[in-house]
DNA sequence: CCCTAAATGCGACGGATGTTGCGTTAAGAT
DNA sequence: ATCTTAACGCAACATCCGTCGCATTTAGGG
């Protein structure tokens, strides 16, 4: 039931987009009744935070590839296959967050909880040496990724991963 | 009659936030009627768009401070005070760019003509001899600025003036 | 000054969106 | 097996949003 209905949201935002999004449209699709959407979900952001924590990975971990640099391009890598999917979820969610608090919400939890996780990759650096502890790993990775959001999503123009690893560089060397 | 309803939109903005705009307050604020609203701006996010080209200033430059990293400060404290503005007509501007195709390209169009302006600052420091002409400025202005936009807009978080500073200074470090 | 055309005001309409009351079904407990 | 409770299906309803036809005003040209 939950799985019909939120398979039915990724077809959907995959034919007309997150602005072509409606709840009717699901209800049809998943053969799930109107009303029980709007009871279980409430809203179209409902929906969308509903599927990005049905398919948040609760046990995942950066790479571990050996050094700093490496594991931020593994990182960004990630960033931008996610961003760059048909259809992005998180994309979707990026735009509901605009219109209801609790997708907002749903956002900065699941991201707060990646940037938890990826810090990781900070503390493995410090073990090997390789920078100090006083790095601020909030400030090192959003160096990495938010430049591939700010063209990806934000100006809404293509990206080559090898951009995508030129910005973890940069991010590496600046704790250098 | 465009200023009175710009006015309008700016203070409903201020009031009831992006979701919470609506055409018919803005009509009843404004003291025009709903339909020349319709007809002339179409839709919320249309009448954003005007509100953003209304408000972009055709002579905007770069300061100049005499160094590469002291005119990335200055553009990342001007990008600051434009997504930390009570209300901050780019955040409901992006906010608009998920629902419409105008919006999303308006955007586009504000931002790539920005970078355009702002390429300035490269060739100056490319004139003073502190880096090469090969540069990438677009790559640079994303280094210094996304991490602004992805704080303040997609984590809906707080930043310091020095921490985006200290971004500013990490995209000069970059190419140098 | 008058005529024409474009823009605006106005009320009514149609469609989409979200809500409610009620009957039915499904699940769990005793 | 029966009772209880919660979830779902269903249809009717209310509301909001955007559109349309028509009257009125405004601006500009002859």
């Amino acid at each position: 039931m939950r799985a019909d209905v939120l398979a039915a949201v990724e077809a959907e935002l995959a034919e007309h987009g997150y602005d072509g999004l409606t709840i009717d449209a699901v209800a049809v699709r998943s053969g799930v009744h109107r009303t029980t959407l709007y009871r279980r979900w409430k809203t179209v952001p409902g929906l969308l935070v509903d599927l990005l924590e049905a398919g948040a990975d609760d046990a995942w971990e950066p790479a571990d590839t050996g050094s700093l640099e490496g594991d931020l391009i593994a990182v960004n890598r990630e960033v931008h296959a996610a961003l760059t999917a048909r259809p992005s979820v998180t994309q979707a969610v990026i735009g509901a967050s605009f219109r209801t608090a609790e997708a907002a919400e749903a956002l900065t939890r699941f991201w707060k909880d990646r940037y938890t996780r990826t810090a990781l990759l900070v503390r493995r650096a410090v073990e090997r040496g390789e920078i100090t502890g006083d790095v601020d790993a909030h400030q090192l990775l959003l160096t990495a990724t938010a430049p591939l959001y700010h063209q990806l999503v934000l100006l809404r123009q293509p990206m080559s991963r090898a951009k995508a690893d030129h910005h973890a560089r940069v991010a590496a060397a600046s704790v250098h």
